[in-house]
DNA sequence: TATTGTTATACTCTATAACTATA
DNA sequence: TATAGTTATAGAGTATAACAATA
């Protein structure tokens, strides 16, 4: 029987605080949360079309048009239609989205890494591995 | 020079599928999430006024009103107005309340056990302690 | 004048359904 | 008929401001 917390208890307040460092940074960049979160799709991965996108980054189809007008207008990414499916466009991050990208990731990782650095050095390791794994188990379907 | 994902990048699903997890458990006791919290924070602690409940649980003291309308009409709470200060109302939990959260803390836990076993046992530790750790730290002004 | 609890209002986010153009 | 993207609408959740009672 454990006496600990709940888990979401925990990681609730936790999360509330580092999107507020993200905040200004963002801001700093402007690039929305949203925005942030399409730009780290598109440079890493292997996504292409918008709704391979919203499923990547744990978003609905409908709610990521906005951001991706912004972002194709401030020309952080490009959206062409595919020429073997004129239904389906074809999303890529320019060279400077993808610069914006690195910037504020240097940046928020920074930040965290700040924070990480109040934890025991075997603690901040378990943490950061079990965090890697969790994340994996919990974009899965159960 | 970390190449890793950012954290609330893999905090943000991990939250959510947590939170999904407590749903049901929770619509079957017949208590809301804030319900849930609001109960935690009475059994657990010193917290007697509704601004230092507020405070607590992180909410604004605007929201948990309608929350604590629901558990004193449950039977839940008691919300009695303090002698020595008329504005202000003393909040209690009942014994019906205690029962409640224990047998869903219980369930909530259980299920979160049967999540954090998936990982090695140094890293679960290190997870927990590095967990309450930064939940201590984000709770810190600064 | 400040504070506790309350109510009312507005704003943001998100989810759902319906539409278009292609297939 | 089914799918990719889009638009419109409604709902939930949240924040802000204003209020009554008491200090």
């Amino acid at each position: 029987m454990t006496s600990r917390r709940d888990l979401a208890e925990m990681l609730h307040p936790l999360l509330r605080s580092l999107v507020a460092a993200e905040r200004p940074v963002l801001a700093a960049h402007g690039v929305s949360m949203w925005g942030y979160a399409v730009l780290g799709a598109l440079d890493d991965g292997s996504v292409r079309t918008q709704a391979a996108l919203a499923d990547a980054i744990g978003a609905d189809k409908t709610r990521i048009i906005g951001t991706l007008d912004t972002l194709q207008a401030a020309g952080l990414i490009t959206r062409e239609p595919d020429p073997r499916d004129r239904r389906a466009r074809i999303l890529a991050i320019t060279g400077a989205g993808r610069e914006i990208r690195r910037s504020v990731r240097a940046e928020i990782q920074a930040g965290e890494e700040r924070l990480l650095a109040h934890l025991p050095e075997a603690d901040r390791r378990g943490f950061l591995r079990a965090l890697h794994a969790l994340h994996r188990l919990a974009r899965q379907p159960g």
